[in-house]
DNA sequence: AACGCTAATCTAAACGTTTCGAATCTGTCA
DNA sequence: TGACAGATTCGAAACGTTTAGATTAGCGTT
C-alpha cells in the first residue's frame, strides 16, 4: 500500500479509503490509484488488516474424524456456507481425544479465528472457559456438552433410535443387540436411552449382555459383534450406533459364517452414499446432513454479524429411518407378511 | 504482552525474549514474567506475530470434493501431518470449478498461507503465476498441471488402469466399457491411455462407443452406464475411472434389471472402506492414500523448512489392484476355471 | 581507579493496515 | 473581501509483536 500510494502520489490513507469505500475519493485520484494498483499488482495484506481490525474472517471447525461419512458431509456443507460468506475455514481433526481437541482449539484461538464450530470430544475441556469468556462465539455440532451453554445443533437421537428399534420389534425381533460408542458424549447417551425406551415401551426386558460399547472404530464394532454372536442365546438383530462400527459388524457376521439378513438383521445410525447399491441394502437412520451443516453455519454467521447477546439457541433436528432390506421379519410377523 | 511487561516490571522485549528463547533472561525475571503471564492469562497474538515474522504457520489445501472418499482420506492424512508439525490447515473445496479454485487460492494467499497443496482443477489458472512468483511453495496433489513446474505427488495412473483392464481381458472380456471424467486433468488422461494400451497390448480394438465421459459425479456415472448398457452389442465389463461415478454405474445396472457380476462385471478406481463387506465386493484400484498424503506433506514441509531452491520433485506412486468378486470369468476362461 | 568484557535488559523502529482528527481547497454567501 | 461550509486529502497514531542496537550492571585486570 505504501508503494501504491507513492506511485499514485497520494497518501496511504486515501488508498485505504478507496479500497474500503470508507470515504469519497475524487475520480482523478481514484483513477491514479487504480492504475498504480494494477501496475504494481498490489494485493492487500489480510494479516495486517486482521491485526488492526481484530477480525480474521476465518472460523475454526473441529470434528472427531473426518473420514466418518457423517462428518465428511457436514464439513463439506459448512465449508461451502462459509465460503459463500467470504470466510475461510480451518479444519482440525481431534481423533476423539480430549487433549488433542484442547490443543487444536488453542491453536485456532491463537490464530484469532472469529468463531468456532465444534463437534466436541470428552467433557468440554477448555471449551467451557472459551464459552464463558465469550470473546469468540462457539456453536456445538452434533454433540451437546454439559456446562457449556452456547448455540448448538443436534439430532433428536433418542427419538431416532426409538423409532429404529421399534421398527425391529414390529418385525418380530425380541433380542436386539446394541452397539454403542463411549457414553460420555450426548448422542451416544441419548441413543442408548432410545434403545431402552423402545424395549420398555414394547414390554421387553433390557438384557445387559446385549449391550456392548466400543470406541467408534470399525474394530470396536467387529469385536462387539463377535461377542454378541457368541452368546448362547444370540440376538436376532443388531443395531449399531455409528457408521464405522457397522462395517465391523458386517465383517464379523461374514467371518463367523452367517449372513445378513437371513441369519441376523442389522440396522445402524448414519446413512451413506453406498447404502442402496450393494447387498444387503442397509437400513439406516439418516441424519439431515445438509440441514445440520447449514443451521450450524447460520447460527455462527448470525453471531458474527453482531448478534452476540441473544440467549443460546439449541436446534434439534429429526432423523429419518431409511428402511431397506437388511432386517427381516421374524416368527408370526413373517407368517403374516408372507401370507 | 504490554500488560505482562508492566505487571512484571520489565520491558516487552524481555518478555518476547523469554517467550521465544532468543536471549537468556535471568531466573529472577523469568519467574516474575511467568507469574505475570499466569495472573493475566496472557496468550501471544499469532496474528501480530505473523505480521512481523512474515509467516503464519498455516497452509492452504484445496480439493475438488471432500466427499470423494479418496480426497477425504488424503485430507485426513495431510491434516494430521501438519498438525504434528504445528501448522494449521485451511481447507477449501473447489467443486471441480476453475473460477472457484482461483478465488479460493486468492483467499488463501490473502491470508498469507505459508504454502499450498492443490488438487487442481481445469487448467492451472492463477496457479501458474503463483508458482512462477515463487513466494509461496506449492505442491500439486493427485493431478499434474501443464506449465506449472513444481513439486507433485501423483499416482502412476496409466499403469494402474493398464493392470486393471488387463486383468479384465485375462478373465476373457473383450468389450470393456470405460467411464472417464473430463479429460483435461492428468489422471483422467493417463488412465484413459492405460485403458487403450491394455486393449492394444492384447490385440483388441478400441471401440469409441465403449468410452463415455462424465463430470465425476454419481449421476454422470449413471447416465454413462445407461448409454453403455443400451448399446446393441453391450460390453461385458465396465471400468469406472472414479469412485462416485461407480455408484451411478451400480445403480444403473440395478435399475436396468441386470446384476453384477452375473450379467456384467464392474471394476473401478479408488478403494473405499466398505468394499469388502457388501455384495458384490468391488474389484478396485486402491491408491496408497496414506503415502500420498504423507509425501505431499513432507514435500511442502521440506520447502517450508527453507529448502526453496531445490528443483521441483515429482513423486509417482503405484496403485494396487484389489481383486474381489465383481468381475467374473467369461467364455473359455470360465470353462478352464471351473474345470 | 580506570578499563574492558560479558551478560542482561531496554529503547525504538518496523511489519502493513485502519482511522481519527487536522489541513487544504473550492465555492458560496453576507 | 472575508468567513464559512462542504468536500477531499493527509499525517500520524494505533493494532501486538520481533529485533537490532544501545544501555546498564557486575566483575576481574592492570
Amino acid at each position: 500500500m505504501q508503494h501504491v500510494a507513492e506511485a499514485a502520489r497520494v497518501s496511504v490513507a486515501t488508498v485505504s479509503a478507496l479500497l474500503n469505500g470508507t470515504a469519497t475519493v475524487s475520480p482523478e485520484l481514484t483513477q491514479r490509484i487504480e492504475q498504480a494498483i494494477r501496475d504494481i499488482g498490489y494485493k492487500r495484506n489480510a494479516i495486517a488488516r486482521s491485526l488492526k481490525m481484530g477480525t480474521t474472517r476465518t472460523i475454526g471447525l473441529t470434528v472427531p474424524h473426518i473420514t466418518n461419512p457423517f462428518f465428511t458431509d457436514v464439513v463439506s456443507v459448512i465449508q461451502q456456507a462459509f465460503d459463500r460468506a467470504g470466510y475461510a475455514v480451518m479444519l482440525c481433526c481431534t481423533d476423539e481425544d480430549l487433549n488433542t481437541q484442547d490443543e487444536q482449539i488453542r491453536l485456532l484461538l491463537d490464530r484469532m479465528v472469529d468463531g468456532l464450530i465444534v463437534a466436541r470430544v470428552g467433557d468440554g475441556g477448555i471449551l467451557k472457559d472459551i464459552v464463558e469468556d465469550a470473546n469468540v462465539p462457539v456453536v456445538l455440532l452434533d454433540r451437546l456438552c454439559e456446562g457449556v451453554d452456547t448455540d448448538a445443533v443436534v439430532l433428536d437421537n433418542r427419538r431416532a433410535v426409538f423409532d429404529a428399534v421399534t421398527y425391529l420389534i414390529h418385525l418380530g425381533h425380541r433380542r436386539i443387540g446394541y452397539i454403542t460408542g463411549t457414553s460420555d458424549i450426548s448422542p451416544m447417551h441419548d441413543r442408548m436411552i432410545g434403545y431402552r425406551e423402545a424395549l420398555q415401551a414394547a414390554g421387553l426386558p433390557v438384557a445387559e449382555e446385549l449391550v456392548r460399547s466400543g470406541n467408534f472404530h470399525e474394530i470396536d464394532g467387529y469385536n462387539a459383534t463377535m461377542q454378541l454372536l457368541s452368546l448362547h442365546d444370540r440376538p436376532s438383530a443388531i443395531f449399531s450406533a455409528n457408521n464405522p462400527m457397522v462395517i465391523g459388524t458386517m465383517k464379523a457376521i461374514r467371518d463367523i459364517g452367517l449372513s445378513c439378513p437371513e441369519d441376523i438383521s442389522v440396522a445402524c445410525f448414519d446413512d451413506f452414499p453406498w447404502s442402496d447399491v450393494f447387498v444387503p441394502q442397509l437400513t439406516t437412520v439418516a441424519q439431515p446432513v445438509q440441514a445440520i451443516g447449514e443451521q450450524a453455519a447460520n447460527l455462527l454467521l448470525d453471531r458474527l454479524a453482531g448478534n452476540r447477546d441473544a440467549p443460546p439457541r439449541k436446534l434439534v433436528l429429526k432423523g429419518r429411518l431409511m428402511i431397506r432390506n437388511s432386517c427381516r421379519p421374524l416368527g408370526a410377523v413373517a407368517q403374516s407378511v408372507s401370507a
